[in-house]
DNA sequence: TTGAACCCCTCTAGTCACTGGAGGATTTAT
DNA sequence: ATAAATCCTCCAGTGACTAGAGGGGTTCAA
């Protein structure tokens, strides 16, 4: 039986995210001890690393609530956690996209910066002017 | 003079932005009407729209606020902007290089889902077995 | 067995950057 | 004069945690 304290360091969890994946019934409640304290199996040892895991992976824990009914009930189609899967995937792919073209931007600022005066800095002149734009990025850059 | 909903329109922010912006210090209390309704001038379109394009950039509402603070006083150093715009940079190639890491992932992901039966998903196998995986991928997919 | 060290508990509130809604006032156009 | 559209404030919620206060439990050695 595992203490939360162990459980967390085996997944790479800090405890207070372990208990918060517990009141949002991400995780089961677990046995406690006869002073109150949380023990856990290695059942919650391996629903806490497909958690993390599927974090890692950039699902959110919406997605990942899906992937475990899926995974608790496998009679289910497999189409389901491929598809969840796959729009995963496009959203990474829009947020890499996303992000080059915001790399693109701030190296131009960055790069003509160092050969103005002071006064006339082309990082602030560059965010002041949205004219100065080559690429119309999109709305944010997250 | 312009009303706050114009004002939005004009900059591609919403209603509830601005007067958030003005909540936490980012844009200046404009006049108001008799009646008490925000009217702005054209000094108010130009602030908005430098905090909107920064944060279209990916800048923090944090790093904007001391960009403006280098733009109001323009005898200061570009060196900070410049090194602003630099860890702006150096965050969003951090990000590219994850989500890149967790695209090829995903990628392997899906398709090795097809060639498997249900019962056997792969998605859900990787999700259960980190061993699975071929990079070591780092915390968060943001 | 007593004490120290370290862990655990609940609860509340904060983070970031907004977004939404309730319930009501103002402005504008007809 | 009235209707539609916009505006106002205030409060609460989002996601995914994180931090801290104030207290209790567990374990090990002396």
């Amino acid at each position: 039986m595992l203490t939360i304290g162990t459980l967390a360091k085996r997944t790479g969890t800090k405890v207070q995210t372990v208990r918060y994946y517990e009141s949002i019934g991400l995780l089961p409640e677990p046995d406690r001890t006869e002073g109150g304290q949380r023990r856990y199996g290695p059942a919650d040892l391996d629903r806490l690393a497909f958690v993390r895991h599927g974090r890692q992976l950039g699902f959110s824990l919406e997605a990942i609530r899906d992937l475990l009914d899926l995974a608790d009930n496998p009679a289910q189609s497999c189409a389901d956690a491929d598809s969840i899967a796959r729009q995963q995937l496009k959203q990474v792919e829009e947020r890499i996209a996303r992000l080059q073209a915001l790399q693109v931007e701030l190296k131009r600022m960055i790069d003509d910066c160092g050969q103005h005066s002071v006064a006339q800095c082309r990082v602030l002149e560059v965010l002041r002017d949205h004219a100065e734009c080559l690429t119309d990025h999109a709305n944010i850059g997250a």
